[in-house]
DNA sequence: CCTACCGATCGGTAGG
DNA sequence: CCTACCGATCGGTAGG
């Protein structure tokens, strides 16, 4: 149990946003973060069973018994990097679409999601969602139900997209089907994709809107 | 090693077809098949480093020491699961290409390729292929590149069918880049597809379709 | 195929 | 955080 370190004496001053952390409270959460970027990398490459606790020690410096300080079990670190991942995906998602500015089109959001989609699969530091992705099995059932209501928020941000586009007559599927195969789609690249081969994330943003998406129809049409 | 069982006295007469097995080669083949496929199930449903021999060997109802009688390692056990799941993969493609008839279209192609490829991965029996797509990394380099040859020629069918289809106009995405994209989003389908949900797999074929390719353009148009 | 077994490794803990 | 350790489990094998 982590207790929060609140100051002994008096009542300190009136102060604006969050409390200053000690420097151990610091130095302590900072190790916590490195054990958890290390389990991310390491579970990310050979799976979380075939990982053990003193892979992810070594991985940070530690001892094999360390880990265990901070954090109850193997199991208890694996949430973490999902819970980890998840968070900052929902916040990236969010600033994304914040930037694209007042009344987007449908077709810039899903743009918009798509790309920064890719960006948390493949990009840099892309080892936490995949994570996600090829480790469900893993979690306990309580996990389960606590990293997934911060998947089903991630993933109902999409849902109001692909019914405009579905109105606009430029996507055929059904949303629902169309989220699930386009989060496939988007999901497997994590298997393919080389950071140093021919196709940017631009490019394959570019492909991916090609393929699910229609052009919007045009209302004066030049004959043939 | 498991030697050929070949007849000691005399040359056989004459046969057509393939040479009887012995009783004995018939029944040591059939319990290897019954490895195989409780390994599939075990480890698809568990994962192949979190399963152990013993819950192999207990699925076939053997001693916890008796698997390695068939196969010479847990790795090799992986690897008859991949090859025989791709196998029986490619037979069934070439199978349902063949069905088509004479001269099909690219669409028609494209449909029937896809909804064998959700057999294979949703449908009765299907724990082999989806072993392959999810353990790829507990393979060994050797392995990889063995199954790696059966992979690429599966994959390989789709792409006259997608070329076609580029140059028809109805798929606006570059084929190679097309082909990870679809087979990502089938490939998912791994992950939620329930066989007693709401979605068959047919509709779920239509769906696919309808996301993926265009309507073959009109030649003439009505005006709107 | 089974029995009996081996050496290695694993997640986790007590005590400091 | 480290040291030292425990009980359990694992892949695999010898000998029949």
């Amino acid at each position: 149990m982590v207790t929060s370190a609140a100051p002994v004496s008096g009542l300190p001053p009136a102060r604006r946003g969050r409390p200053r952390k000690s420097v151990e409270q610091r130095d302590e959460s900072e190790r916590r973060a490195d054990l958890v970027r290390g389990a991310a990398r390491l579970f990310r490459t050979q799976g979380y069973a075939a990982t053990s606790t003193r892979d992810i020690a070594q991985a940070a410096g530690m001892q094999s018994g360390s880990p265990f300080y901070y954090f109850e079990s193997k199991s208890a670190l694996l949430e973490a990097v999902m819970q980890g991942g998840m968070a900052e995906a929902a916040r990236r998602q969010a600033a994304a679409l914040r930037a694209l500015g007042p009344r987007p089109g449908a077709q810039a959001r899903l743009r918009v999601l798509i790309r920064q989609h890719f960006e948390v699969l493949v990009g840099p530091d892309s080892d936490f969602i995949p994570v996600m992705l090829y480790e469900w099995r893993s979690l306990t059932p309580e996990q389960r139900q606590r990293i997934g209501t911060q998947k089903d928020a991630y993933e109902a941000v999409w849902m109001p997209v692909l019914g405009s586009l579905r109105r606009a007559g430029v996507l055929k599927a059904r949303p629902e089907v169309a989220r699930l195969f386009i989060f496939g789609a988007l999901n497997w690249s994590a298997q393919w994709f080389k950071p140093d081969g021919a196709l940017s994330l631009d490019a394959l943003t570019e492909q991916a809107m090609r393929l699910f998406v229609r052009e919007t129809p045009q209302r004066a049409q030049k004959p043939t």
